[in-house]
DNA sequence: TAGTGTATATGTAAGGAATACATAAAGCTT
DNA sequence: AAGCTTTATGTATTCCTTACATATACACTA
């Protein structure tokens, strides 16, 4: 089997290259149809889906590694990319299961630890950017809703669980949310972004006020035409303005 | 030397039973004489300070390794202990220059890699609670005010850096700070407790109202007796009311 | 071109929280 | 008894949050 051998080549460079025993795990968050979507993996030759992960070069930053491997294993390029939580249980899941679900190869010879820590990142893009893409360990790469993902390999459901509490938190805390919008959206585009990872209604005429009064939108002349009713402004986020509001502190939207 | 040959079966030991690569560093507060404290340890020989650190077990949740660590090093048991962030840069810091200060024994045969990745843990422990205790890879054990740390070993300067703002952070979103004071305080000490950990003067008025309207602590008939002006009331933190507030989720503090 | 359906844009009043600010009281010392 | 020190406390103002309803613009259809 063709796959099998490119499987063996794969860990036996990642044993040679590689950090033994830390791994990188990525939680890739869009916003598509009003839904907060992860971007998931099928693994070659299985119906078996994760989150696109890789491994440390020996002489490379952690951060550094995980922005190569979002890369790498989807393209996408230049994005809010933040490092959230370490997994480190003892059993974070049945390597046996793994094994056999994945056909990896016998692993006995490796070098390889019995087990595995892996960091977590989440990245926030926007959705019309990003062309999912397979690559050379799986055979399809697409977006799955948030809210109804299938059962994941490894203890990838628990780790996107973590990453979206995270996320739920800090959009309390800095706007993040704009990293999941185009660079141009209307007022009910970013209200239901927010409603959707926070999952609760927000009150229109509220939440106007209080995002244009953080002061770090601008609307602009222009109008989103096509839809069979009023037409809404569009705006555009002021990251000069964002970054000095950050250093200022008054950012928090509750 | 004696200690010398400790060092290296010690680090055989690490070798053989734990998780190569990877290591923890503890960052450890306490407050007392409206400072707060950082718990360092004195590496033996030398008047090299760092933090208490260690490395986990190959089938150990890292969670628990922190705990163990801490309380290996420091005789500290039951505390707030939380993963803040792994520092995983490429160069966290010059080992020649560590391995000479500490007077390392050779350890170009060891197994362990050229760069290892720490998992940060910080802890909030009653400062009256703690007896610092040196262990076997350490002179002394005490506790140094945050303000005026020595230049550490490691990255150690880095990590509590951003162990500290991590706390700042979470002190804005529940009542950490509680687990700094003894059982009983005063609404005063309470207070510098915040004044300190935020680094900004509170009005005692306005402290006053908005602690007690968390509804999470309680008052008690007592008072401390001593000081040479009007008799401060004791507080006790209520942990039952403090978990149905954090569930229901209002607990900001600004 | 008039009518219909649909999502957008918007203001005001009320309640609650945050801030600013100053003085009287209690306990110890001398 | 006077003096020093630290605690305890209330009110007015401003700001933020919440609750709530209607007129408007656009597209489509008849």
């Amino acid at each position: 089997m063709n796959y099998k051998k490119q499987l063996e080549e794969y860990f036996k460079e990642v044993d040679i290259r590689c950090v033994l025993g830390l791994s990188i795990d990525c939680v890739i968050f869009g916003f598509y149809d009003n839904q907060l979507k992860v971007l998931l993996l099928r693994w070659k030759q299985t119906e078996e889906w994760g989150l696109p992960g890789g491994f440390i070069y020996k002489n490379e930053s952690v951060d550094v590694a995980a922005q190569r491997i979002l890369e790498e294993r989807t393209g996408i390029k230049e994005l809010f990319l933040q490092q959230f939580h370490t997994f480190g249980e003892d059993v974070r899941y049945n390597r046996q299961e793994i094994s056999q679900k994945l056909s990896w190869p016998d692993t006995s010879s490796r070098q390889w630890p019995d087990r595995t820590v892996s960091i977590g990142y989440f990245a926030l893009v926007d959705f019309s950017k990003v062309t999912p893409t397979a690559d050379f360990l799986t055979d399809e790469c697409r977006w799955w809703d948030v809210e109804k993902l299938p059962s994941l390999l490894f203890d990838h459901n628990h780790i996107v669980a973590v990453a979206l509490r995270t996320l739920r938190v800090q959009l309390s805390w800095q706007p993040v949310g704009y990293n999941l919008l185009p660079e141009k959206f209307t007022m009910p585009e970013l209200q239901r972004l927010y409603e959707t990872i926070l999952n609760r209604p927000l009150d229109p005429r509220n939440f106007s006020k209080k995002m244009r009064a953080l002061g770090i939108i601008e609307r602009l002349e222009e109008q989103r035409k096509g839809g069979a009713f009023k037409s809404p402004y569009l705006f555009r986020f002021n990251k000069e303005k964002y970054e000095k509001a950050l250093q200022e502190g008054n950012l928090a939207f509750s």
